[in-house]
RNA sequence: GCGGGUGUAGCUCAGUGGUAGAGCGUCACGUUGCCAACGUGAAUGUCGUCGGUUCAAAUCCGAUCACCCGCUCCA
């Protein structure tokens, strides 16, 4: 901050490099964005509770997302609107689901650690390299799959330990995977980052779902879980939709809603929490046009986040490597992550939304699974009939799947909007974008008293009516009510004064410029109107 | 899970064994007529939690919880 503070607001606002995250968690606090959950019991640890202009901020970006994912979708690469619906599911569901989403025994992958060098290792990825014959007593080394220095180190202790030259003779060693050595061997086996053997523990599971219960009974058999991603719960009512709403493919279905995750390590303030909020699209169309589909959503996406005020320098699209595809994404066109440049990852850059080809992997596993037909039939496919009508396609559609976190986006705005000014009495301001704006505007009586008062009130009741949350405020001086404003990112403040009672015209004063133009009491509601981007007349 | 750091008023922090502090903010009244102005006054803390040492602990010791940083992890 000392750095910050000899630098122009503008520069810091575009760098979030010069920005402090404790002092954006400090105006959180202050400001009643961001609270640490259940802090008077001393805090859970990833878990954070929303204050009342978070909250409300929270609101906003969600609103923005289902009105224009939902209820005013762009328009499609074919030229047409896109057409999506909306869906909210439980968060528990039957327990098969997860074993057909593949996060039952999947991924609950083992996790070996070494108590030396305090690495931690996917057990599945550790090979041993042993000496055969007698082998009583001999050291075995680990090395991880596919790492060329383990593995080199890995001969290169066994060629020490056997007084032989590399290449090792090949009929005197070979490599195994680390689940054929028994734990009662562990006490000979070397530790890829070790130099004694005996270090690794054994193998531990690390499930990252929350386990419940479901009835009062609580027995072994009534084992539920809360869902680590919403996705499933479109998936498993794709067909319900299909055969109730009139959609034809291709469309999409978008939820919002909690999710759950027992992350090994919550970090970064809201970033990675235990409990999170998702905004997701399923987006379902032909195999054939998946490629296509999948660029429109990924360079849409983009352009949304930039629409409600993240800059285009702190955001940027990267597509995932191969070898970084999640199991679902293997078969499909690819996998792309719209990535923020965050204070705490500067200058790199933390997901913020996922856009992922899912290829028909999902629909798949619940059609089989749970042995129902989930297969679409697609009446304008397929080789024509002889009066000329397609004969139409039965398949299941391919998945594109824009998967956007709420709370990661409220925490990229909040970032975004922090904007250090030592010009200016608060020294801070939160530049959101009107449109998400936690407080629209506020209306200021100029002193309380000689009637502007009564006029602010008028005009405020008349605002409300219109627009979500218009401050109110008569106490103090109107420096340090511009202040508060500031700091809680409100855009616009109307400040009546004695010439508004003689020729109704009231001061418009703007957050970003400190500006102050006159305009008449009438016109303020259209002023509004037009800035947040709604309707007006 | 490992290592380092931090934890005192709403916020930022001072306080190294002897009565709990400052600035800012908040609130009230007055004043003020466009940027945290001024005056007067007020509220606010089991010093993160639990335990130990001591005549006496915010302060020393132990444990624990939370947050931050670095590893690790993140389907």
């Amino acid at each position: 901050m000392s750095d910050a503070a000899k630098t122009k607001s503008a520069d810091v606002a575009a760098d979030p490099g010069r920005k402090s995250m404790d002092d954006i968690m400090a105006l959180c606090k202050r400001r009643g964005f961001i609270f640490q959950a259940s802090e008077i019991y001393g805090g859970i640890n990833g878990f954070w509770d929303y204050g009342p202009l978070g909250a409300q901020l929270k609101k906003n970006l969600k609103d923005a997302w289902w009105q224009d994912c939902v209820l005013s979708p762009p328009t499609g690469p074919d030229g047409r609107e896109v057409e999506m619906v909306g869906l909210d599911t439980c968060i528990i569901q039957h327990p098969k689901v997860w074993e057909a989403s593949g996060h039952v025994g999947g991924f609950n992958d083992p996790r070996v650690d070494c108590k030396q060098s305090k690495g931690r290792y996917r057990a599945d990825h550790l090979f041993v390299l042993q000496s055969t014959g007698k082998m009583l007593a001999k050291p075995m080394y680990a090395f991880i799959e596919g790492d060329e220095e383990s593995e080199k180190r890995a001969y290169k202790l066994m060629a020490k330990y056997l007084k032989t030259n590399l290449p090792l003779p090949p009929d005197q060693t070979d490599v195994v995977p680390l689940a054929q050595i028994p734990l009662s061997e562990y006490h000979r086996l070397v530790g890829p980052d070790a130099n004694e053997p005996g270090t690794l523990t054994e193998p531990r599971a690390f499930n990252l779902m929350f386990k419940t219960y479901v009835g009062a009974t609580a027995s072994e058999d009534d084992v539920a879980y809360l869902r680590p991603e919403t996705a499933q719960g479109i998936f498993i009512q794709f067909k319900n939709v299909v055969d109730t709403s009139r959609v034809r493919v291709p469309f999409g279905i978008a939820q919002m809603g909690k999710a759950f995750r027992n992350e090994v390590t919550p970090r970064n303030f809201t970033f990675r929490s235990r409990e999170f909020e998702q905004m997701e699209i399923e987006f379902f169309c032909h195999k054939d046009d998946a490629a296509k589909w999948y660029a429109f959503w990924r360079d849409w996406r983009l352009a949304w986040w930039r629409s409600i005020g993240l800059g285009s320098d702190n955001l940027q699209l990267r597509e995932h490597d191969k070898d970084e595809l999640a199991h679902y994404a293997k078969e499909g066109a690819g996998t792309s992550d719209i990535e923020y440049r965050f204070p705490f990852t500067y200058p790199g850059f933390g997901e913020l939304e996922g856009v992922a080809d899912r290829s028909d992997y999902d629909l798949r596993q619940h059609q089989e699974h749970a042995r129902v037909k989930l297969e679409y039939f697609d009446t304008e496919r397929g080789e024509l009939a002889p009066n000329g009508q397609p004969k139409g396609e039965r398949y299941l559609p391919n998945v594109i799947e824009p998967s956007a976190g709420a709370d990661r986006g409220v925490l990229a705005v909040l970032c975004e909007a922090y904007t250090p000014d030592d010009t200016r009495p608060s020294k801070v301001y939160m530049k959101f974008h009107p449109r998400i704006a936690p407080i629209k505007a506020a209306v200021f009586p100029l002193v309380n008293k000689d009637g502007m008062p009564e006029v602010a009130d008028k005009l405020a009741r008349d605002l409300k009516k219109r627009y979500s949350i218009i401050e109110t405020d008569a106490k103090q001086s109107i420096g340090k009510r511009y202040a508060r404003m500031d700091e809680a990112g409100c855009p616009f403040c109307f400040t009546i004064d004695g010439d508004t009672l003689k020729d109704n015209t009231v001061t418009l004063r703007h957050r970003d410029t400190q500006e102050q133009e006159r305009i008449g009491i009438d016109k303020v509601a259209s002023f509004l109107g037009e800035k947040l981007g709604l309707q007006e007349n």
